[in-house]
DNA sequence: TAGATAGCTTGCATTTTGCAAGTGATATTG
DNA sequence: CAATATCACTTGCAAAATGCAAGCTATCTA
């Protein structure tokens, strides 16, 4: 386990991971914009450490010769739960503005949510599931995981 | 979630939390002598970070002034599950000296595992459940939680 | 009462981080 | 097709965090 720390044991490679799984980040741009303020020189640092470390890959787009696509790869969705119960201890422990409801919700029904996390991933399905966290936009992305099983 | 990180997002808090959670490590000493090699400022630093996040207590055992007793609160026991998962990720991707067939074992019986986690720390029991992360002791602690049930 | 022990502090060198500005390769616009 | 914009980074430097060795204080033990 302490092996683990030492890929994403610090203040910003897990968010990036997170960033990546569900609100579908994929470019250095947006990472860089949003909000949570890292740096630029430490998100360039972290990015080239996640990938040589084999979660996430960085691909060129084809059409556009600038943009690098990140994306996590088996071993970084593979996180996916233990995201899903950083997100439960935190809603239930800490102010995170998240509903009571939503999270319990996510708490009966993890096997689902981690299998949209998946299928999204797989299916390259670049909808955010959690746009920005924010309350409602989780009840909606649980709502429709519900419906499709 | 990134509150979460901000109360352990590095590389020494979730090992303290880990050593107080399944090896049974109580004092300053044992977490300074456990071969990780963490400087005693910044153990000093993080133990008192942890307590003030409401993670862990510290008390003076009454019969030895000298020594402080650490312990995880309600709060800190319910990492378990985010622990769990992270053993488990490290196991499957990491080399991390864990034999396959006691992590699936682990995969299998998540429930019982933190039950039985929760279940030492309410009842104040110091075996340690993963006295040192070997595999045979894993199995063995294994074992009996699978007998219990 | 003279160590020994536990739990820290302190001082200082090294490393990591944060911030602002800059660079180079593409892409778009006029 | 030249000027400008955009994207993904670098670079330089100051500030903060970390690591290391030593020391310090309050117990406890012989």
């Amino acid at each position: 386990m302490s092996i683990s720390l030492e890929r994403f044991g610090d203040r910003w490679s897990l968010l990036i991971i997170r960033d990546l799984m569900v609100r579908g980040f994929r470019t250095f741009k947006e990472f860089q914009e949003s909000g949570e303020g890292i740096a630029t020189n430490i998100l360039a640092d972290r990015l080239k450490k996640l990938e040589h470390a084999g979660i996430i890959t960085a691909e060129e787009q084809h059409h556009d010769g600038r943009r690098v696509n990140y994306r996590l790869t088996g071993k970084g969705i593979d996180l996916a739960p233990v995201l899903l119960e950083l997100l439960i201890w935190a809603a239930r422990h800490e102010e995170t503005g998240a509903s009571c409801a939503v999270i319990e919700k996510m708490e009966n029904n993890r096997e689902e949510v981690i299998a949209e996390v998946r299928r999204r991933w797989r299916e390259r399905d670049p909808t955010p599931f959690l746009p920005s966290f924010a309350n409602d936009t989780v009840a909606h992305a649980l709502r429709r995981t519900q419906r499709q099983k």
